[in-house]
Order: C-alpha cells, then sequence, then structure tokens
DNA sequence: AATTTTATAAGAATGATTCCGATTTAATAT
DNA sequence: ATATTAAATCGGAATCATTCTTATAAAATT
C-alpha cells in the first residue's frame, strides 16, 4: 500500500479527494509506524489552522475500514499505521514508546492454532511490546 | 488465587478489610470471567446503594497490582478476572459476548520466541476471540 | 456557472476513567 | 469499650479519547 494507491481507492469507492487526506496518507507513509489521533492532529495543524479532530477520526476510520490503514489498540488510544506492503497475515513488534514496528513472520495460529469444543473462533491478537534501538537511549 | 487467599493478601499488604471488597472478590470467583467496572457495579448496587465508580476502580486497580486480578483491553474496556490458579504463564480464548474465557496452554513464545536486534522486548499479548457455546445460540 | 453531494469546523455530547474534598469506617491504641 | 489514626468511601467534578450534530465550505458533476 502507497499513498498513490489509497488516493486511487478513495477514487473507486467514491470518496473525494481533499488536501487534507492527502496529506493525512503522506504523513503515515513517512513516518511508517503506529499514530494516534493526535499524532496526526499535532502534525498537521500549522499546516491546516482549525482542522479538527472529527476531521482526523473520520478518516481515520473511513481509511481503516478501506484497508488502507492498520489498527490496533494500545493503552486505551486506536492506533493507526499504514498497512505493510507484504500482503500476507502477520504480526508486530511495536515500541511502545515511539509506536514504531518489526514485522513478526510467524502467525502463532499457524504454527499451533488455537481451537476449542463448541468455542467459534473469529479472531485473535498477538503483539510483542518493547523498546526500539532509538529509545532505548532516552 | 480464591477468595479466602486474596483477603489474606490484602492484610498482609496492610490493606482494610471491607466488605464491599469482600463482595467484590467473591463475584469475581463466583462469574470466573473477564468484567468490566461497569459490570461489577451492576452486579453490587442493591446491596450497597449509593456504591461509586470511584471505588470499584480504585479496588479493580489495586486488586489488580496485588496480582489478585488479571486485565486485558477489550472493545476501549479495561477488564478483569479473577487470577487463574493455574500457576504457569498461559493465554486465553475469550467470548467476546460475556468474557468467559478458556486456557490457552501453549505461549507462542515459547513456542516460536520473538527477538529483533536492538529491540528490546519487555512484553506481550496473545488473544483468541470467538463466542463461547452458550452466546452463539443469541 | 449552477447543482448536488461529500467534507469540514466548532463545539456539544458521550463513555470510561480519574481526581478531589468531605465524611465515614476499620484497625489500633488507650 | 472508647478515642485515635489512617485508610476507604461518596458524590460529583474533571479529564481524556472518541463520536455526534448542525451549519458552512469545498469537490465533483451537470
Amino acid at each position: 500500500m502507497n499513498v498513490d494507491k489509497a488516493m486511487e481507492k478513495l477514487k473507486e469507492e467514491g470518496y473525494k479527494y481533499t488536501d487534507k487526506r492527502m496529506d493525512m496518507l503522506q504523513l503515515f507513509k513517512d513516518e511508517s509506524r503506529y499514530l494516534a489521533a493526535k499524532d496526526v492532529l499535532e502534525a498537521l495543524k500549522d499546516k491546516y489552522k482549525g482542522l479538527s479532530f472529527d476531521t482526523i477520526y473520520r478518516n481515520l476510520s473511513l481509511f481503516s475500514d478501506l484497508g488502507i490503514l492498520e489498527t490496533t489498540e494500545l493503552a486505551g488510544e486506536k492506533k493507526f499505521r499504514f498497512t505493510c506492503s507484504t500482503d500476507h497475515h502477520h504480526h508486530h513488534l511495536i515500541c511502545l514508546e515511539c509506536g514504531k514496528t518489526r514485522h513478526i513472520e510467524k502467525c502463532p495460529m499457524d504454527v499451533s492454532p488455537v481451537s476449542a469444543e463448541g468455542f467459534a473462533v473469529t479472531g485473535h491478537k498477538f503483539e510483542v511490546y518493547g523498546y526500539c534501538n532509538e529509545c532505548q537511549e532516552s
């Protein structure tokens, strides 16, 4: 997934092109890590004075619905990142400080699937937490 | 972990015995599933008119600090359950409807540990979601 | 350029959680 | 048993993330 593909997808689905959407996507592309709504606002508020949380949240949610962004919930906040270009299902190692990630290739559900009698499994979450190189120093 | 052991632990640590704490613990024992603060309030409000969220949250947090309750975050809410009596590290299959759980014995970090150059791993989360027998019917 | 539809701003509303000051209660000392 | 002290609780205000509402603005279409 990249910015152009994402904008194309928006168009296909009948959504409008706006500079704010473009810039939000570019931000996620540049940062390639998990960001919270307030991070996005912080990054764009200089360019767009009066930019509202509503706009941020509405677009984050839209992008997420269209598969442009991946989402997780961490420390009581929803966090978003550009969907990884690798197509196959995978998980992340996540820096608790800055949100930077590394891929985890092996999915535990492939390695040893979890199931239980009478229990209908619908999903799973596997995340490993820690601190990346840079964040360990501060 | 059980109610008596938990009350003992409270005593050891210099916390006071109160009926509300006792009843909260008994509730978790009886239910043996993940409950949110509001579930606890709901269950106890008849017996204790005017029971406040502050009391619930303060005690949930205390119990959690003392290792009496396990905690997870699900659908934007903190959820708590009595710490499983099995001592060893394990994970859960969780019913998204009622919070009931099953054990997952194999920890993915044992089966195939995740690590990365320069990344200091501090923790992980593995949860499998679905619907239990009873909740599938409704 | 006019019309239609979607996007946005600004702020109010919501829901979960935490904080605060005053009061009550459990444990301890008398 | 009573007085003292420290912790627990109440009730409501404050906070934080998120969603909703209504009026306005901007993009796409005619």
